[in-house]
DNA sequence: GCTCAAGTAGACAGATCGTTCTATCTCGCG
DNA sequence: CGCGAGATAGAACGATCTGTCTACTTGAGC
């Protein structure tokens, strides 16, 4: 990767996270990263490709702290508490503008559209892998656990950047404990460890 | 309110909604309402105006909504349910494509601007909303529960249109009424984890 | 009958958008 | 040395954006 793709890419990621997609021109981006037009259009055939790259390094950083977080620890449960613990990392975190992931939705709500593809290809994984580390943590029923800490996950950062961020992380932390507590407490009254619809 | 005035803001809310507060432009408007530009910024002197108009109504239309879901049932807790239930209602809509405001403060990430000042006055008033029916749900600790209800309302509110929306009305009703279990289960029950902090 | 607000129709300004283009320069490498 | 890739510098294109403007029409109320 060349210097002048790096710093680009840095200075679009920083600014499309800030101030949106939208809002941000391409005039911004290469007066930010000190290059030319031409530059840029060397590395990024159009904006949207841009917009694309930006999502993509996006997705592979949060890929590797889960994939740290997944590794330091033993347990799955402790590895989802670490996840968890990394969100509200982010949030607390001064300049925290909600998900990227979702904010990009926001602003291409057409589900052909490769930006909106990219959306839903990070939030497919990061689905799987919560679900993934669910089972391990021994959940009876990992699929709807892990939608019920994907969906605290999404309001969360969604609050986050909003009104202050303590309560909200707070509320995640309790709530994320709640969801661990599943395996204890069984959510519709079965017979036995009968196995949810 | 004159009838070209009415069809603007109902061609406006329809556009803003589906396709975004920026894609959307005023000539898509007044094309949409069958109005001429003039007759547009006689009545919204600017875009942000009809922004913030767009996002009033859709405010007061909630209103309206937890009002009606709130006189309707006698118990606090039989109100929240209801107040999920029109969530889960608006979510299963075709055509849904989010919060509006959380679409809308995606795009507006300016505390100052008119348009993030207007949903941070709508989510306080439902926080508050909600807050006050889980007091009278008997809620021991309603401020908490009311930050669980309303991340719990985000993150399904944001992935309602992304995926199936089935599975995540059904996420949401079973942590809503994990949340009303409150009062019988206690709040803080952790003994000791890994060096959370 | 007159007035005036409200609406139609459309040209226009000024800015910004994404994108393409030419021309020049630098520099590592064969 | 010579070449070509990558970068600079900046003009320019067509499209679109918000917002303003003039000129004409309609219709209800005093």
């Amino acid at each position: 990767m060349s210097e002048a793709r790096a710093r680009l890419l840095a200075s679009a990621s920083r600014l499309f996270y800030a101030e949106g997609l939208h809002s941000v021109g391409i005039d911004r981006v290469i007066a930010d990263a000190g290059v030319t037009r031409a530059t840029l259009y060397r590395h990024f055939p159009s904006k949207d490709d841009l917009l694309v790259a930006y999502l993509t390094a996006a997705d592979q950083a949060i890929r590797a702290d889960v994939e740290t977080a997944r590794t330091s620890k033993a347990s799955g449960a402790d590895a989802v508490r670490a996840v968890a613990e990394s969100i509200a990392d982010g949030i607390r975190t001064p300049g925290f503008r909600g998900c990227a992931f979702l904010n990009a939705v926001a602003e291409y709500p057409d589900p052909a559209h490769p930006v909106h593809q990219a959306v839903l290809t990070h939030r497919q994984w990061f689905l799987d892998v919560v679900t993934e580390l669910l089972a391990q943590a021994g959940e009876t029923a990992p699929e709807p656990a892990a939608r019920h800490f994907v969906m605290l996950r999404d309001g969360a950062m969604a609050a986050g950047c909003l009104t202050d961020p303590a309560p909200v992380c707070e509320t995640f932390r309790l709530g994320v404990e709640g969801i661990l507590r599943y395996r204890d407490t069984p959510v519709v009254p079965p017979k036995k460890t009968g196995g949810a619809s």
